[in-house]
RNA sequence: GGGCGGGUAGCUCAGCCGGGAGAGCACCGGCCUUACAAGCCGGGGGUCACAGGUUCGAACCCUGUUCCGCCCA
């Protein structure tokens, strides 16, 4: 396809759609089975089906087609495993807000009727966030893409159930649970959040049965008073100690309460008298349940008060604490209300405030689990990156409870349990039992409920190869490499896929655990709707083209830290983008439709071909540790850095003569290498930036097929050359110096200057005289002389620099202002003495040149060397400039 | 209350297993130099939050203070 010049400008509206296909048709996304290359394999995090892509999607799966891109690259067979989450809540509640326009209920229609239309629902939009995710770039195996309702994995969910149910794992039994009276339906703990709210403190009087006086306690959810059944007070609290064994009533109701001793109570908080609520309140619930005593439930699972709570039964949780205070303030018992804030509990789907109750659920049995997950990140075999994940991992996973796995809702998996309408029996199986196990009767009633879908997916790393069939995919890519994920759900998923896969795999799921973070705005705070500050990855690429987008996500990604977003630095990220086609452009439409170039030269003679193939060999080592390592951000700029500054602004400028000159034999040597380097550039890139890099790729020489095949470059040894590194930033320093006068100056870039270079030596004068066209190209000189010091008179008239071994003179006698150039050096000087001074303070320090080593203070010494000999010849410069500018002023 | 992370240039952030303060953007000056004005060349700008300590040497290690963010109770 080396059919010659790139357009002026890069389509990316064009090229992304069209080589994304070109991929997936081409099959390049699919991982073969033969065994032949070592296998790297990595699940997605399923994303909800329901979902639309989000800028954390878009980092988190950037950081995966990294990783699997450069993993082919380097030889490696991969599987990356596509996929989405059925999100049993959230997907229900989407679909259940739809059906509502319709004024129908879910209820309504019924189960069955519901369940088709959410499979309706799934197929119509569940295909929005993978193409969105093509889009991205994303190089998934599309052929193994697999949903968590699948039938397979429907079949693993109910084999994991009945195999830890058969081991004693999951259990069903009343206890105290989270419940969403929106939602309807059980949580786990982990789904419950915590949100600091400004409420108030309620201090009610409990009137004493025997005797004056009251008990005041102190409640921030006064309508749960109808539900008290006891007063706590510490039992070594004086204030309290005659009232042990006594009773209350509690107002508005009169029940009478006893009065109790537990060290439970905190005897700072309120008045140190607690009421107490066995049925609304975990702490509550544990207190009763050591005292016996009776548990009444006043509000239902819709959140409204319940026929215990007497004349406020059927009133809404919110309305009745109104009332209730109302009352309460009515009657006297209201001894005082302060301002308060507390943290409420909120369900992560909904955001309603849950309600802590009693209630029957299915649970599984964590502890043995969590210590296997443990111990295979004590062991090493699981690594979590950034390895300060490590001691959240290992703190969630010490203080575990059972996880509550149940859900009131029908959007999932059904758990896979029959209970007999006769004995009562519980028939934990796979598939329908025709007849119960105990008594044969037939009249079987299936549990309504569902699995949580975090129970599926934690199954995800095996269940998507097959499990439980021993499939290939297992055998060849069980455990996966690596999982890429951000910390919000390290114990959601990560943790219980650390669990499920050591129970049943006997092997942790992955090797690497690489925690990436959350993208936030430019103000640290998280992207939300509500408040208006998201960056639709969808719009960014739209704007600014993928390649430009993938890069500044891969560019922040700073391990530990959170990315802080902002369109202008994707903005910025563009101009790169268009960086690399331009420069392509310049290399292309200079090889003259060239079909065929020569291998790299063993030795090119040429400086600048020696150095940038030198500098080429420090970046490929550096890119490769970056990406094993996970420091994505370094990846990037590393390459920034060399293809712009070095490449483009030192590179391309230095080999323009070549190009454009008459002799063949250079001409072939500049476009070798430059086209050479340009191909490694494009391939080091291709991970971060795959569609741009094919797009050029595809118009070099040699190239055949998708850059996807080409070989990631390797670090070459033989091509390290110190001596053209130090040689070049000789050249470039005398550049810079030129360019610094011109710059200060305000010299034109049209007005063409003369140079003197007095070389300190006959090295230096050879390598200035052998590179004299180009220190004249590249600050745009009329003449340069070079000379060795004493060959020729230093000009008189001149602004000056120095540099090692040389010294500059810019021959500016008709324009050269001399108040300004002594205002230059004597900058210069201050820098140079200032620093000067620092070093001449370290080597003159005793403790100093007895401790620090060796090669330390050697460079140290060298440094003031160097520093010595500049500041000589500036000073001399100085002086003279004084001088001119002394007679000068005499003359005027 | 416990834990974690952070405070470095105007902004967003690198650097932090101790040894020459950096990038991008923004800003100022000069340029349409035949790849690129989405660009080129030059420049200014920082007591690295504060206070101690360790060290020959601290942005980096230790202690404390303070402010911000997150997680858990």
């Amino acid at each position: 396809m080396s059919d010659g010049n790139l357009p002026k400008a890069y389509a990316f509206h064009e090229v992304e759609p069209h080589w994304y296909a070109y991929w997936e048709q081409g099959g390049l996304f699919h991982a073969g089975l033969d065994g032949i290359k070592p296998p790297y394999s990595i699940v997605i995090p399923p994303p909800n089906v329901t979902g639309q892509l989000h800028m954390g999607h878009a980092l988190n799966n950037t950081l995966q087609d990294i990783l699997c891109r450069y993993k082919r690259l380097t030889g490696f067979e991969v599987l990356w495993v596509p996929g989405a989450d059925h999100a049993g809540i959230a997907t229900q509640n989407v679909v259940e807000r739809h059906l509502s326009a319709e004024g129908l209920t879910r209820h309504q229609l019924g189960r069955e009727a519901f369940l088709e239309s959410v499979w309706r629902w799934k197929e119509k939009y569940g295909g929005i966030i993978i193409n969105q995710l093509k889009r991205l770039g994303a190089s998934c195996d599309w052929e193994r893409e697999r949903f968590t309702m699948d039938e397979g994995l429907s079949q693993a969910v109910r084999q994991v159930f009945v195999s830890l149910y058969q081991d004693g794992l999951i259990y069903r039994g009343k206890r105290m649970i989270n419940w969403c009276p929106r939602c309807m339906t059980a949580l786990a703990n982990i789904e419950v959040e915590g949100e600091e709210l400004d409420g108030h403190l309620y201090y009610v009087r409990y009137p004493v049965v025997s005797g004056k006086g009251a008990l005041v306690v102190a409640t921030t959810r006064p309508e749960t008073m109808l539900g008290d059944t006891a007063v706590a007070v510490h039992p070594d609290d004086p204030r309290y100690k005659a009232y042990l064994g006594q009773k209350v009533v509690l107002p508005l109701v009169e029940r009478r309460l006893p009065v109790i001793g537990d060290t439970y109570v905190d005897r700072e908080f309120g008045t140190g008298a607690l009421k107490i609520t066995p049925a609304h309140d975990f702490n509550d619930f544990e207190v009763a349940r050591k005292h016996q005593l009776e548990l009444v439930q006043v509000i239902n699972e819709d959140g409204t008060m319940s026929a215990e709570a007497g004349p406020y039964a059927g009133m809404e949780r919110y309305a009745c604490r109104k009332r209730i205070v109302k009352d309460l303030e009515k009657g006297g018992f209201l001894a005082k209300v302060e301002r308060y804030k507390h943290r409420v509990g909120h369900c992560y789907r909904c955001q309603s405030v849950v309600e802590p109750m009693l209630s029957l659920q299915w649970f599984v049995a964590t502890r043995p689990l969590a210590e296997k997950s443990m111990a295979a990140v004590r062991e090493g075999k699981t690594r979590i990156i950034p390895v300060k994940w490590e001691k959240d991992y290992f703190n969630w996973m010490e203080n575990l409870e059972d996880w509550c796995i149940s859900r009131q809702i029908w959007w999932g998996h059904r758990i896979p349990a029959w209970y007999c309408r006769r004995c009562g029996e519980v028939i934990v199986s796979s598939d329908a039992p025709a007849a119960c196990t105990s008594c044969d009767n037939d009249e079987l009633e299936q549990d309504p409920d569902v699995l949580d879908t975090w129970f599926s997916s934690a199954l995800w790393p095996f269940s998507t190869m097959g499990w439980p069939k021993e499939t290939q995919e297992l055998k060849t890519f069980y455990p996966t490499s690596v999982l890429v994920t951000a910390f919000d759900i390290l114990f959601f998923w990560v943790a219980r896929m650390m669990m499920m896969g050591l129970h049943f795999m006997h092997e942790a799921p992955f090797r690497d655990v690489y925690v990436h973070a959350l993208v936030r705005d430019t103000q640290g705070k998280k992207m939300s709707k509500s408040k208006g500050n998201v960056i639709d990855p969808l719009v960014m690429m739209d704007e600014y083209g993928t390649d430009a987008l993938r890069f500044t996500l891969t560019a922040l990604a700073v391990q530990g830290r959170d990315v802080k977003l902002s369109e202008e630095r994707i903005e910025g990220y563009k101009h790169f983008v268009n960086k690399i086609w331009n420069a392509s452009r310049l290399v292309l439409m200079n090889l003259e439709g060239l079909r065929e170039l020569p291998e790299l030269p063993p030795q090119p003679r040429k400086l600048m071909h020696r150095w940038i193939l030198s500098r080429l060999q420090q970046v490929v080592s550096e890119v490769r540790e970056a990406i094993e390592g996970y420091h994505f951000n370094q990846y990037a700029h590393v390459l920034y850095q060399f293809v712009w500054h070095e490449y483009c602004d030192w590179y391309l400028e230095m080999i323009k003569p070549d190009f454009y000159g008459q002799d063949a034999a250079t001409k072939m040597t500049a476009q070798t290498i430059a086209t050479r380097v340009l191909d490694a550039i494009l391939v080091l890139l291709h991970p971060v930036m795959p569609f741009v890099t094919e797009e050029i790729w595809q118009k070099l020489p040699h190239t055949k097929g998708s850059i996807m095949q080409a070989s990631f470059p390797a670090f070459d040894e033989v091509r390290v050359d110190a001596d053209a590194e130090e040689q070049m930033a000789l050249i470039m320093e005398v550049i810079n110096g030129i360019r610094n006068i011109r710059g200060e100056m305000n010299v034109p870039p049209a007005t063409r200057v003369e140079v003197i270079c007095l070389a300190a030596g006959d090295a230096e004068k050879q390598l200035l005289q052998d590179h004299a066209n180009t220190i004249s190209d590249l600050s745009r000189l009329a003449n340069l002389r070079i000379a060795s010091g004493g060959e020729i008179e230093k000009p008189r008239i001149a602004a000056s620099a120095v540099s090692q071994h040389v010294e500059i003179f810019v021959l500016l006698e008709d324009v050269l202002d001399f108040e300004s150039e002594s205002r230059r050096l004597e900058k210069e000087l201050t820098k140079m003495e200032r620093e000067f001074g620092f070093t001449q303070k370290k080597l003159s320090n005793e403790d100093y040149l007895q401790k620090a080593p060796a090669g330390v203070i050697e460079s140290e010494r060298e440094k003031g060397a160097r520093l010595r000999e500049k500041l000589e010849k500036l000073r001399h410069q100085y002086e003279k400039i004084k001088i001119l500018k002394q007679s000068a002023a005499v003359r005027k």
